[in-house]
DNA sequence: CGAACTGCATTTTTT
DNA sequence: ATGCAGTTCG
């Protein structure tokens, strides 16, 4: 395990059929059932694309091909993905594939294409083509307060809740109306099916849809407009999807719709990495495909370029304890490599410090750190690391974060932005109507929202009627009147102004930056930054509409990974993926299959599988399985179990080093090999020894352990006012003292919470 | 209006 | 433990 293993040409361009046929230069490097999946351009198709075994590849010469070839030109191709991402890479290598940009074509996410249909036909579904697309925060919001309207008890329904299962009924494909009676009727107790009615009706009239609604309108316009269906259906010669088994029904109506014409439909997954039916994925789209287009050819890609053969084994093996799949082999002519490491450590501590380790280690033989990636279950593991990483000063990023565009500073700004561009919005006009403080409090909204409902209109509109009256108290409608003239003002100046001026202006006149500005908030430079580099970023849009559908559509994280920093991420942020090693951390019964998944009668576990076997094959020649014997979880310490999915690894592939006992007794199936008689974990070079004493599994760990680290550290050397410096966020001033945590101001980073021990004086 | 207090939940995430 | 949301008090 010193150095990485020496790998048989990684890339060993496979020789094929295409190779030697003059012109097909596209062609080129394919594999034989690649050029099979490419080729294939009659009639639909079903590519089961196993992890690693060039499914990109495929989708992009698949594409190139056809215009190639003269089948289609670019407005007769319609390939879909799920992120911007996706999106913006395929455009990006077609383009390169032939070698010049291409115009006009329909490439883009589910979403963004749904929009684009629905801003041609939003009449035929009772929105105007201005329509706002209301993200998950609104959407929430607007639930809340059909909630107070009709005085539905938050507790007992949460509106986020409700929220989401508005939402999966849109997944499938249901209007308010064809949701069945029996399931309408149970839940949340009969509430869930009126307030998607009345969610419905105020969505039309902000003259707004939701992101399912950009799916499930194209359906009913499809569906009520025959012509309208028959113009995309004649249209859209070929289809092309990724990630078929991540499509919810509403995403497979809308295909099947646009696919009858020429039943040219092309369709790219792998059912064993099908992750998202939390959020209305249906692996059973794809098991079903050949039911759903007969006559349907099936290419199985099971050739996989990217992993080692234990690795691939490993994967193999832990997946196939899976039913109902529709089943690959994936085979490499890869050689060598390591099996994949089976870790085990006392906590959650020693495992970041293990890792941390090792993570040097590869630093120091010259691994680049962008081929390296931390794996967690759930986002608050990477704390762990995080902080390991930053004692250690090994550069990361984590990635999955908050996203820009859901700052609250941006949110608000945007908001402006909508009312200027759409004054139905009652949304962001209500976000912010008394937003700098402006004496516009409950008592004028309530005020408005009565008028408005009584008239049917928006609060704009209601406002405007308002400040003609008396009703509201004489300042309050002066402010009013005010905020009105500065909408008309903006709204006048659409046309005229260049965009970013015209927002700089916004930001400026309705107080937002003297807000921020004369704010003491640790964070207010910070915002100001945010808000400057929003108007920047107006810059790269045509026009104040075109961001705004950018920032409802492509909610982006463009993290330039050109640094070379380690990865920290979620097994669902890997997916798509690949890194020369990968470490696996957090294998444990209770964290990892996750409880929450299990109560649903073992499609839940399956899915867990699934993620396991996503994260695995992550791993081009390294992988690292950890589990922790203790873990603290909300605050309170637990033992675990190794998970079971290291249990269903097999043991040929794996090499398991665990200090002994750290597998529980209570452990079935555990084979002799695992927990006794290994070699002992610490002992081979793994750094930092442990100090303190080592309790019996299932004692409450040494709590003292953990203070310790700050009741001998440095804390009494710091004082408010004391400069330091940290060796992520750079230079600051202590805010306040909290025992071992500090609030600090930093120059560059802003303000943060951080352990005393992670920072020194200056 | 804002600070302070209380209760409560706490997987995953795109668009 | 922690953070968030809703409530309460000054």
């Amino acid at each position: 395990m010193s150095d990485l293993p020496e790998l048989t040409d990684p890339r060993e361009p496979a020789p094929s059929a295409a190779a030697g046929e003059g012109g097909a230069w596209h062609l080129k490097d394919l594999n034989e059932t690649q050029l099979q999946a490419v080729e294939a351009l009659d009639g639909p198709v079903l590519v089961l694309a196993g992890a690693g075994t060039g499914k990109t590849r495929v989708l992009t010469t698949r594409l190139a091909h056809v215009l190639v070839q003269g089948r289609a030109n670019p407005l007769e191709v319609l390939a879909v993905t799920f992120t911007n991402k996706a999106a913006r890479e395929m455009k990006e290598r077609v383009a390169a594939l032939l070698g010049r940009p291409v115009e006009g074509w329909w490439v883009g996410t589910f979403h963004a294409l749904g929009a684009r249909i629905l801003r041609s036909h939003a009449e035929a579904c009772g929105l105007k083509s201005n329509f706002t697309i209301l993200d998950a925060d609104d959407q929430v919001r607007l639930v809340k307060q059909l909630l107070e309207t009709y005085d539905i008890d938050e507790k007992k329904w949460p509106p986020r809740v409700l929220s989401g299962i508005i939402q999966r009924w849109k997944d499938r494909g249901l209007t308010p109306g064809k949701v069945p009676e029996d399931e309408a009727s149970v839940v949340a107790g009969g509430a869930a099916i009126t307030l998607y009615g009345e969610y419905q009706e105020r969505l039309k009239r902000l003259n707004a849809a939701d992101f399912g609604d950009l799916l499930l309108h194209c359906l009913i316009v499809f569906q009520d407009q025959p012509e309208i269906l028959k113009k995309y259906q004649d249209q859209f010669r070929y289809l092309l999807v990724d990630e078929y088994q991540d499509t919810n029904v509403a995403q497979y109506l809308w295909l099947r719709l646009l696919a009858q014409a020429h039943k040219n439909i092309c369709c790219v997954g792998d059912d064993d990495q099908s992750i998202y039916s939390w959020r209305g994925a249906e692996v059973e789209n794809i098991l079903r495909f050949e039911k759903d287009f007969p006559g349907a050819k099936v290419v199985r890609l099971e050739r996989n370029y990217r992993s080692t053969p234990h690795i691939l084994a490993a994967a193999s093996a832990l997946i196939d304890h899976n039913e109902g799949r529709l089943g690959k082999t994936l085979w490499t002519e890869l050689g060598g490599g390591e099996k994949v490491r089976v870790v085990g450590v006392w906590d959650g501590e020693e495992e970041a410090r293990v890792t941390g380790d090792e993570i040097e280690a590869l630093q120091a033989r010259k691994q680049p750190l962008n081929g390296i990636a931390v794996l967690v279950r759930a986002g608050f593991q990477t704390r762990e690391f995080e902080e390991r990483l930053i004692t250690l000063g090994v550069p990361y990023r984590v990635i999955g974060g908050p996203r820009f565009y859901e700052r609250q500073e941006i949110r608000d700004a945007i908001a402006y932005l909508r009312v200027v561009a759409q004054p139905d919005d009652d949304l962001a006009f209500e976000r912010i109507v008394n937003l700098p403080k402006r004496g516009l409090g409950p008592a004028t909204l309530q005020t408005l929202h009565k008028l408005g409902r009584a008239e049917g209109i928006s609060l704009t509109a209601a406002a405007s009627r308002l400040i003609e009256t008396d009703e509201i108290r004489p300042k309050a409608r002066q402010t009013l009147a005010g905020l009105l003239d500065d909408f008309t003002g903006w709204r006048g100046q659409v046309e005229t102004m260049p965009h970013p001026d015209l927002v700089a202006m916004i930001l400026d006149q309705s107080g937002i930056i003297a807000m921020w500005r004369a704010s003491k908030a640790l964070e207010a430079p910070g915002r100001l930054d945010n808000l400057k580099e929003m108007i920047f970023a107006l810059e790269d849009f045509e026009d104040l509409a075109g961001f705004l559908e950018h920032v409802s559509l492509v909610m982006e994280n463009d993290d330039p990974a050109v640094e070379d920093k380690v990865n920290l991420m979620t097994l669902h942020g890997a997916k798509g993926l690949e890194f020369d090693t990968v470490f696996l951390a957090g294998w444990e019964e209770g964290l990892f299959p996750h409880p929450r998944t299990l109560d649903d009668s073992g499609g839940g576990l399956e899915e867990e599988r699934r993620l396991a076997y996503v994260g695995l094959t992550r791993a081009r020649r390294k992988a690292i399985v950890s589990f922790a014997a203790n873990r603290r979880i909300h605050g309170k310490w637990q033992s675990s179990l190794p998970s079971r999915f290291i249990g269903e690894l097999p043991e040929d592939h794996i090499d398991v080093r665990s200090a002994a006992g750290l597998y529980g007794a209570g452990r079935q199936g555990s084979r002799g090999g695992l927990g006794e008689g290994v070699a002992v974990f610490g002992g081979a070079g793994y750094g930092p020894r442990k100090r303190g004493k080592r309790r019996k599994r299932g004692e409450t760990i040494d709590e003292a352990r953990f203070e310790a680290k700050f009741v001998d550290g440095d804390e009494a050397a710091f004082h408010i006012g004391d400069r330091v410096f940290h060796r992520k966020f750079g230079y600051g001033r202590i805010v306040s003292v909290d025992g071992g945590k500090l609030e600090i101001a930093f120059d560059k980073a802003g303000g943060k919470k951080v352990m005393a021990s992670f920072v020194e004086t200056v």
